[in-house]
DNA sequence: ATGGTGGGGATCCCA
């Protein structure tokens, strides 16, 4: 079974790139990340035409998370717990019904910026939601894993500058102790793991030619429960997909379990 | 030090 995670910065500017790839990879799961459209704009169709359940859980003009897949879904769940005041659409959850039951859940991790400041505060209050939740998952000793745009940079190699993020959100020491703290409770980060050392990224700023410099960092993660990590058969990056037309400023991300 | 680009949707916010 594929899993692949994407970042597509906007369903509607996507509406090309995304079924395309789709038909290309073929991924028999795909967590999406700032769908930026409510739940009755989105373009179901797109997706069902090809076979896809499709759940989501939008928002207005920010944010919003989707899981499409060809398989059934269940036990959807919206909203990251621990924070009923919080309204943006970060997280949603199911259980992918294939051979044996998946747990996936889409996430889009606040980015923090500017740090220090109210943003940064969100961001680490929300990685501590996280982690309770993570911790659920973990004792439920089940295959589930945690896949999405984690505005985290976890090492130096993770970047072609780590300069550059001295004093980012995204690579602040407090960013990548919250991640690490979440990781070391026992998840496989499914990407690191196969692919070890640097040159590896998952996004690229639009700005000032991050793409033909390849001045990438990688901040898009598949982490892995020990049950799912057992199934881990492949994983890997689409890093040709920040080259084509009307590119998203994220690449897919995705693993093979053995399901 | 600044501004560089892109998406969404409204003339500015977010990344």
């Amino acid at each position: 079974m594929k899993i692949a995670t994407f970042n597509i910065n906007g369903i509607k500017a996507r509406a090309h790139a995304l079924p395309d790839w789709l038909d290309e990879m073929r991924p028999d799961v795909v967590l999406l990340q700032e769908i930026k459209s409510p739940d009755q704009a989105f373009p179901r169709d797109l997706f069902e035409d090809r076979g896809y359940n499709v759940e989501t859980h939008g928002q207005k003009s920010f944010n919003g998370v989707a899981i499409l897949s060809r398989f059934p879904l269940e036990d959807v769940s919206r909203g990251l717990p621990g924070d009923d005041g919080d309204d943006q659409a970060r997280w949603i959850e199911a259980t992918v019904v294939g051979k044996a039951a998946l747990r996936v859940c889409a996430l889009y991790l606040p980015n923090g910026n500017p740090a220090p400041g109210p943003k940064y505060d969100y961001k680490l209050a929300w990685m501590e939601r996280l982690r309770a939740r993570a911790e659920e998952l973990l004792a439920a000793e089940e295959p589930a894993l945690m896949a999405g745009d984690y505005n985290v940079i976890p090492q130096a190699e993770d970047a072609a500058r780590p300069d550059a993020w001295e004093n980012d959100a995204l690579f602040l020491p407090e960013s990548r102790a919250a991640f690490r703290r979440i990781g070391n409770l026992g998840f496989t980060d499914a990407f690191r793991v196969r692919h070890p050392g640097p040159g590896h990224y998952s996004f690229w700023d639009y700005q000032a030619g991050a793409w033909n410099r390849n001045d990438g960092i990688r901040i898009d993660h598949v982490l892995l429960t020990p049950q799912a990590a057992d199934l881990l058969t492949d994983s890997g990056i689409d890093t040709e997909m920040r080259g084509r037309e009307k590119p998203s400023d994220h690449v897919p991300v995705w693993v093979e379990l053995d399901l």
